[in-house]
RNA sequence: GGAGAGGUGCCGGAGUGGUCGAACGGGCUUGACUCGAAAUCAAGUGUACGGUUAUCUGUACCGUGGGUUCGAAUCCCACCCUCUCCGCCA
């Protein structure tokens, strides 16, 4: 949620700023709504203070046992009047938050400016895409080969965009996110949450899910939670309605989870394989970081992401995604995407945001700044990574020619050892 | 799931219809004392939204949402959460 102070104030750089982003702010419309609230909120606040200043002498007079009638029927008088307006400006001031909770973040000013992913920008590229002397499988049919990946008994299970992973497989994506996990904590200072998998109305809309994209997300009606699309809303929401002092930031935390996600708009979108699924485990990355140096903790927490690929030698390319093209809560965001050999090109693996003051905003979270007063912090989120890409990536970038798959050195120790997949691997 | 207790400011904790935005204590800030610190003393210290603007001022907020009343932290209703006991249970 953006400040409303600096819609009124700078409405038309705020409107020029969400255009870039393909969002056409209804201007007038705010500006009608933001006149009416005001002239509704004067003349309600007026009647109430002169209400108030009756029944406090009634109140006095009373005491001293002097005839109220007079003033209460003036008092009386005040009441119908009162209740409209009171309803009338809660009618009002809630239109106004729904109006503010549909507007996207404004774009950083060093987010470049396009309409579509074309327009994104590469940073750079890291490790050469592997030549392979051989016609190169994808994950699916090395998966498959090996016995190991099986997406027709997880339809039986559960329909399309599961699966089911079995033996050494399933073992590798176990020690993906627990590779991944110590190195967060031991080399990059994070520290471990593990929180729940469903959450409340409240977290969804703290983060931005809600009230907008309510279709992406799975939710149990009979006590109505959501399933977690991201471990950013459980953790992230860790500090709702929090103040903490400015001296313990950044705060760091690491978590792994499950994500589920209906996948509502992408009908046919990456239906082989586990590129798209509505469940996938992912280590996420979340920081709270002092408003004057998140993007410097956005570089760092960048750099963790990064870290790991590294250490599992798949080669990758950064990408700074243009204002046209970034999430609906973020104000800069870098994409990592690896090199699926399969596919000759680079894939999404994570992504690393900067979401300013638009998520704690909704949430209130707060710290206390050097002049002792609350003030809203900046938080920050990266995939580091996305295990079931991960996964895919090392499947293909690890396959031998008879199908098997090479275990990269930083994973050996999570495998007991093991060196390479092969059929009868468990 | 059943029974009981409770949810108040940064924290602890008073407050059962009227000047309560809220006693008291702690914390924090500033000042005094001190070479400095501690201790002590004094003063200050909620959030949000308006109006006016270096000031001052109005309104709302005591788990959430309704209701009663001239007036609600205080009374009524519903819901949520926490704790204790029982039941159940990975």
């Amino acid at each position: 949620m953006l400040d409303i102070q600096q819609l009124r104030n700078t409405l038309p750089e705020v409107a020029k700023r969400l255009a870039t982003r393909g969002y056409a702010l209804d201007v007038s419309g705010f500006e009608l709504l933001d006149a009416t609230r005001r002239r509704i909120q004067m003349h309600t606040e007026e009647l109430q203070s002169k209400r108030n200043s009756l029944a406090r002498q009634i109140g006095q007079m009373k005491a001293k046992g002097e005839d109220v009638t007079e003033l209460m029927k003036e008092v009386g008088g005040l009441r119908f009047k009162l209740d409209t307006l009171e309803s009338e400006l809660k009618e009002i001031q809630e239109q106004i938050q729904a109006f503010m909770l549909s507007v996207p973040n404004l774009p950083h000013e060093t987010v470049p400016v396009g309409a579509t992913e074309v327009d994104n920008v590469e940073l750079r590229k890291v490790g050469d895409p592997k030549v392979f002397g051989f016609p190169v499988q994808d994950h699916v049919s090395l998966g498959e080969g090996l016995s190991q990946l099986d997406f027709a008994v997880a339809a039986k299970l559960s329909g399309s965009r599961f699966v089911v992973l079995r033996g050494a497989i399933a073992k590798l994506h176990r020690a993906l996110a627990q590779f991944m996990l110590d190195v967060h904590t031991t080399e990059h200072g994070y520290t471990e949450v593990y929180v729940p998998y469903l959450v409340n109305s409240a977290s969804m809309q703290g983060t931005g899910q809600l009230p907008k994209f309510a279709e992406d997300l799975f939710h149990v009606a009979e006590d109505d939670l959501y399933l977690i699309p991201t471990a950013e809303v459980p953790v992230t929401n860790l500090m709702r309605d929090e103040i903490v002092p400015q001296d313990c930031l950044p705060l760091k935390f690491v978590a792994h989870t499950p994500c589920f996600r209906r996948e509502a708009g992408a009908a046919g979108r990456d239906t082989r394989g586990m590129i798209r699924q509505h469940q996938f485990d992912k280590v996420e990355l979340v920081q709270f970081a002092h408003p004057d140096r998140s993007y410097e903790a956005l570089d760092e927490l960048l750099s963790h992401a990064e870290a790991i690929l590294r250490k599992l030698d798949l080669p990758y390319r950064v990408i700074a995604l243009c204002t046209g093209d970034m999430g609906f809560s973020a104000a800069k965001t870098y994409d990592i995407e690896v090199w699926l050999p399969a596919q000759s090109t680079y894939r999404e693996i994570s992504s690393c945001s900067n979401f300013e003051s638009f998520q704690s905003r909704r949430m209130q979270a707060r710290m206390r700044n050097s002049r002792g007063k609350p003030e809203l912090l900046h938080t920050l989120n990266g995939s580091a990574l996305a295990v079931g890409r991960t996964l895919v990536a090392l499947l293909e970038n690890f396959q031998n020619e008879d199908g098997s798959i090479s275990i990269p050195g930083a994973l050996r120790p999570y495998m007991g050892g093991l060196e390479k997949i092969a059929p009868t691997s468990n």
